[in-house]
Parts: structure tokens; sequence; C-alpha cells
DNA sequence: GTGGTCTAGACCACT
DNA sequence: GTGGTCTAGACCACC
């Protein structure tokens, strides 16, 4: 599992983070059982503090996504996949929906708002080395 | 024109009345010259503090989108048209290709995602009069 | 760097404050990667709300000359250099060129021009131990 | 006597007028008994509300440099002269030096300076129609 | 501790 | 009436 932050995004890091295991489980590329990196390691790798990475960990942990496992890391629990499903798919039918919205306000036509949208389907399976994977 | 904010949404409200303006603009439903509801009056409609629209305002006559004449009003200013235009074009299509990468990342299929947007652009259409009104 | 208000100046004191960060920019008394005092120290020192002074920074990031590092501080940009150069020439030009034809249109001879300016070329020597200290 | 305004100067309008008279009769390009232009005309000429001449004229009445004559319109005072002069040399040297200074804090030499002044000296007398007419 | 935004209410200058 | 700026004090998210 790859960890990208975006910092001029309008979502704060801690729940980019939230995001990305919860469209990661739904999206079954991580499982139940999976561990999770350190809050230490991944702070270092999206050069973020760690309490951000811990927030972000707290609130799955809350939502029954994750469990810590004492003294051992966090792991992908057991319900999670239903959990992130149900999230995923409201969250992102959401985010979707006022992206197209705000196209057609700014006087886009549906057909110009669809071709920027198959470029993008098109763009998240070519280029980058993984993010899929 | 008609000003609307969602105080649930990740962006600031003065940041939202700042894209409708872009957008409005951007979509021809402003013109040069146009005046633009008082600061105050806004304020009032939207259910918002006056320096907030003032903010929004301000900021979009730094980017040659308004003019004010003093004592008078806001006015779209001669070249909003062709600013605008540029502005919300980048803003929208890196907000629908976020959206976009997202849903791919949750799991959904491209398929499922054109439905989504297929609906939501006419939902754009269909439950209010016109959005241009 | 040390700031100073004069309450009596035409320009408001918010654009004061961004003045100073440019031209010390412009004259390398400050450079790429220099913290700026927090907004908080800032306003305390110069005796003004701390919003006044958050309105004169962001400004500045807004140019490209500030960049702020969430919960840390803000920060010369890299690009400042250039930025600041173009801006500071050019208003600096703009209000010589304005003072100096309002003292004409006054009535002084070129000569008391010269003679006023360069005594105040020489007071910025004289009076203090450094102006970049 | 010919009135230009600066929209974009820091100095309000009706203050811009004030000097624009305070200057012409400190360079004796007005003289005590000649005649300004009405309120309503010079409001239209430069194209401002009446009431910014109309501040300005009263302010100047106030200061003894104009008088009015009830029916017949606003006239340089006797005594105008001395309180131009007076009047104009502070504030012409004050807004020069604080152009100097703010020239020198921008990093820019004082041969720098001064190729600039001497620049805007010529200028005063070359290209434009009048000004000094 | 840091910046960012918002609310609330004031004063000023111009129309 | 208009916008523009300032003060004062609040909450939020991040370091």
């Amino acid at each position: 599992m790859h960890f990208e932050l975006d910092p001029r995004a309008p979502t704060p890091p801690s729940e980019q983070l939230a995001d990305q295991v919860r469209f990661a489980v739904a999206a079954e590329r991580m499982a139940p059982g999976d561990r999770l990196p350190s809050v230490r390691a991944l702070a270092a790798e999206v050069r973020v503090n760690p309490n951000t990475v811990s927030r972000a960990w707290r609130e799955l942990e809350r939502e029954g996504v994750l469990e810590s496992r004492r003294g051992d890391g966090m792991f992908v629990a057991a319900k999670a996949l239903a959990v992130c499903r149900k999230a995923a798919a409201r969250v992102v039918a959401e985010r979707l929906e006022r992206a197209v919205l705000e196209a057609c306000a700014a006087g886009l036509t549906n057909q110009e708002i669809e071709t920027l949208v198959r470029a993008a389907c098109a763009a998240d399976l070519a280029p980058r080395p993984r993010k899929s994977a």
C-alpha cells in the first residue's frame, strides 16, 4: 500500500490518509488481517507529523476499520470490508456529484465533462508505477 | 445571480462564493459590467458575516474578475471572461480528476463512475427550474 | 528583520508590512528559506491586531513571496527574490516619480528636489545604526 | 488649471484635488483672485461625485487658501500664497523623503535613486501638453 | 506553539 | 447607500 498526500487539497492530511485506507479496503487492495505501516514509518514517508497519522489511525479504529494489537501494530479489522464499502460508496458518490455539478455551473457541457471523466479513468490505469498496486 | 453556501463543504464559505462568481462568469451567466449584490445584502442573504463576502470579492478583484467603484458597488470586470474561463477550466478539471481517481481507488469500475456522472449531469437539469435563473 | 509601522502613513498597516517584506527580500536582507516572525509575535511587536499581520502574510503568499508550512510558520519562498525585485522596482519607481512630480507641481526647482533627495539618502545611512540590522 | 485624479493612489480623491490647488498656488500657477472651476464642472471633468470636489474646496476654504463669493464662485484667497508655500513645502518634503527611504529599503543605490529622480524631473518638463500650464 | 477562517462591530471615504 | 480596513476574540487543524 502506497500513501500520498496533497498538501493543497481541501481535505486535511489526516483525512486524506484515512480515506486512502478506506478506499483500499473497499477496493480489496487491503484485506482483513493486513498490517498497516507504523505511525512513525508512514509519517516519515509522507513527510508529516506522527500525530497526523496517529489521528487518522485512531479515527479508523473508532469506525471499526482497523484494530490495534498491543505491542504489535495496526491491522485491518475483520468487518472492515463492509464498513469501508458503505463509507467509500457514500463519500465517493458525493464528491463525484459535487464535482460534476461544479463543472456544470462552470459552463461545461455534459460531453466535455464525460470526456474529462474518461481521461481521468484512463490516467488511473496507465502512467503511474503503483497506487493500484 | 443566486448564491448558495454549503456549510458542510470542505472549502470555506468565502471560497465557495468566489467560485460561484468565477463559474457564473465562465458560463456567461454574468457578463462584464454586471453589478454584484452588495456585501451587506449578500451577507444577509446567505447568513454570513459581511467580512466573509468582502474577502471573496477582494480576492476576485485581485484576480481581475471584479472591479470596485468606490461608494457604488462591485462590477464584473472587462477581462473577467478570459480570466474565469481559464481559472474555472483548471479548477473544475482538477476537482473532477481528483474525484474520479478517488472513485477508482475506492474500487468503482469505470462503468459505475460514468453512471454516477451521467446521473449528476441529469440532476443538474432536472430538479431545479434552471440553474441560470 | 525589524518591522515598523507609521500609523500616519497613507498606506494601511497591512500593506506597510507587506511592503517591508517585499523590500527586504528585494534588498536581500531576507533570503529564501528565512522564517518570518509569527503572526502573533509580530502583531504584539508592532501593536496591531493579529488579523492585520495575517492579511499581509496571506497577500504575500498569494504573490509567491512567502510559503506557509502548516503548524510551523511562514517562510520566504524560493522564487521570492525574482518576484520582489520586480514588484519593488515597480512600486518604488512609481512612488518616487509621483513624489517628484508633486514637488515639481509645487514649484520646487530641480536643484531643490535633488538636494532633498540627497539629504534623505544620507539620512538613511546616518541616524540609525544600520537599516539591515 | 488642469486637474487629474489617480483613483489607485493612496490619497483619497478629495485630498488629491486639494493638493493640486495648494501646489498650483505655491508654484504661482494660480494667484490670489483667480477663479476656480465650479464644483459641477470639475466633478464632470475628473469623473467624480460633486460632493468630493465640494469637500476639497471646503477644506481649502477652511485653511484660508480659497474664499467663496456667494452666487459667484470660489476664488484664490489673498493670503493663499503664504499658506500654500508652507503647506506645500512640508508635504512635498515629507513625501519625497518617504519615497527615498522606501527606495533605500528596497535596495536601490543612491545613484539609482538619483537617476530615477532626474528622469522624473525631466519627464515633468517634456511630454505632456499642460499640467504646468 | 503555528497559520487559517470565521463572527461581530467599529470607523473612514466616496456616491 | 457603497466598499475597505481595522480591532477583538473565537474555533479548527497541524507541529
